[in-house]
DNA sequence: AATGAATTTAAACATACGTTTGAAATGTAC
DNA sequence: GTACATTTCAAACGTATGTTTAAATTCATT
């Protein structure tokens, strides 16, 4: 055991913080090793690569966030009656407020860390995500189809993508609307601020009657 | 004259198909000049650097585009009565379309460079925007405000960036999303068809009641 | 045709990146 | 405390990037 848990742990946070701040690709290694006072060469020693390190900070948020999802999902599916829209929402708030747990500030960083993920290195986290949790999204947007079933599917395709740049963007984007938001509105908003008011935003969006 | 013009154009159309593609930082002046069939140094020559080169494809649509929206802004704001939000959101149809005049798929491209351009070097196209063509966008936000009178200015800025969230992921995933609705639903969907898809989808979401 | 400016070209430059190496240091087990 | 495995470290490697240079070429004007 020794310190090399704590090497390894030292990465994990100084790559999240950075990836998280300024992007993947943006982020050099020796940024990060430079930030957790670590030798550069340990980051290929403990984890191999750079994309394996990248993989690495995303799963940590990823092994309790999506089985945590899965549970509830699992749960709005044995309703008698199609839940409503906004049921369906809200269900990711409490399991991403959950990821403090990993790290204090850990719901916004995985957020933005989401957010890089989809804007950055384009394609290959959609393929990851897909690849690997497919099974869990696809109970989410079965929900979302029982809930609007006036839309036909590829309308909430279309609409569920369009929540989900809403989503990427804001929390790639976030500590820049925020200081906004500080500066012109005298506003405080903390992260779980953003996600409440997110839900009506989307759930109105995803609803709305198709065009004409 | 001479060819001159045709170096440069040649720069400036390899360049903006490529920045679309792949995005800013992730594209070479090398993969640039090789597809334009002009010597590396041109690029130097021409625009003198590769931020440079960035900011003139930009440009030429931006050139375009914000005259344009201007002038329907302006028509709007001079109506006796708020418009409907939904009429506020079509008026960026049309000069959206007409930058086929800049170039065949001018459209779809630009919405692509404008996807990568949040996306890609985060917070330096903010900047550029607010302040070349802050003024017009201000009367943008004042026809929204019109036609939701009971929205408070804050919920309206964070429905705005929303809303910017969408269009911008949306368009910087364009290619792949129409890859995915034609392989899982059999649709043939061009740019001015997610543009209309868009529309009701944004128009609901920002008039949304807010949360309680 | 000759001159001078504008452009193109090949080559090199300086810098940054991810990764690898092999020796030094540290920790673990007998 | 010796032997072994694990971890750290400084240094270098190979490659790719944006940019600069200076000579060669092309072009327009006389």
């Amino acid at each position: 055991m020794s310190n090399k848990q704590s090497t390894q742990l030292k990465i994990l946070e100084a790559a999240e913080q950075l990836f998280a701040d300024t992007g993947f690709s943006a982020t050099s290694l020796r940024q990060i090793t430079s930030l957790a006072e670590v030798n550069l060469a340990s980051v290929n020693y403990h984890f191999g690569s750079k994309k394996e390190l990248i993989q690495a900070v995303l799963q940590r948020y990823l092994a309790v966030l999506m089985p945590r999802l899965d549970q509830e999902f699992n749960r709005l599916l044995a309703a008698q009656q199609p839940n409503q829209l906004t049921t369906v929402l809200s269900v990711f708030v409490e399991p991403l407020l959950e990821l403090r747990a990993v790290q204090p500030q850990g719901t916004s960083t995985f957020l933005q860390l989401l957010g890089r993920g989809y804007t950055d290195v384009q394609g290959h986290l959609r393929w990851f995500f897909n690849h690997h949790y497919g099974r869990i999204l696809d109970k989410f947007v079965l929900l979302v189809q029982q809930s609007c079933p006036a839309l036909p599917p590829s309308e909430i395709f279309w609409r569920l993508h369009f929540s989900l740049g809403t989503i990427v963007f804001t929390m790639a984007s976030n500590v820049a609307l925020k200081d906004i938001a500080a500066a012109d509105f005298n506003e405080t908003v903390e992260i779980d601020g953003v996600i409440k008011r997110l839900i009506p935003y989307l759930a109105a969006g995803i609803a709305a009657p198709p065009a004409a």
